[in-house]
DNA sequence: TTGAATTACTTGCAAGATGCAAGCGAATAT
DNA sequence: ATATTCGCTTGCATCTTGCAAGTAATTCAA
């Protein structure tokens, strides 16, 4: 039998471990960061100061598409390109984000908020 | 010149990449959970439903260790073993944690709160 | 008190994920 | 028309993960 593309089994039910599934790497939250920053295009996440691999940007986009977190938009400023945004279960992780960044600014010593990229 | 274990460099200075430097992988912050479950003992952690392997287990405690976020403490029921805690820096991941725990109950179906060991 | 479990790990290895560099076609700028 | 940027994909070396097995130190049971 054909089989649909399987969605990867979750470990429990537990909603902290399946929101981990999704979520739980180094990089997922800091593509969903750059969305709330307002960045739309491949360019803009490149840009960060983290400086993301191209390839791991490209796989982390997909998934946050197919797993309905993020959806692909048309770019006004140019047609024939494609941008990306949160759909209202990507809004929906700003607590998390907050969180994660509240915690950083109160217990890393040295962070700061406001992200440049590094030709600001 | 001897070195000092140098601490893995930071990506950036932004609070949320240096959170996920130490939080961002598929099961750290399970672990964390764990503790604000109450869990203690190495043990106790292989119990949990996602089934942690027992290496990575061990090299996830280090790091909260040294970075922090869990302590080591004494066993009052079984002198000569150890366990483990968090520290006030862990403690204030609670805010993270019932981020995802909401986000993940509201918008994976599925989920379910109360997490149980296999053997219940 | 002696032997059998249990606990808290470590080690080895196969498989998968990551990160760098290069490449490549479609859009855009000159 | 040509060059450059953009949005990727591919290959490959390296790092991380996950499974199984092993081990030394408790603890338990007879």
């Amino acid at each position: 039998m054909p089989r649909q593309p399987t969605a990867p089994a979750r470990r429990s039910p537990c909603p902290i471990a399946c929101a981990l599934d999704t979520l739980g790497d180094k990089w997922t939250l800091l593509v969903v960061r750059d969305l709330f920053l307002g960045r739309k295009r491949f360019k803009d996440f490149t840009a960060s100061p983290e400086k993301i691999p191209t390839n791991i940007l490209s796989d982390r986009l997909d998934r946050l598409v197919q797993r309905g977190m993020v959806r692909q938009i048309p770019l006004e400023e140019s047609p024939g390109r494609q941008g990306y945004a949160l759909t209202e279960k990507g809004m929906a992780l700003q607590k998390v984000i907050k969180a994660l960044l509240q915690w950083g600014l109160e217990w890393e010593q040295g962070t700061v908020v406001g992200i440049r990229d590094r030709k600001a």
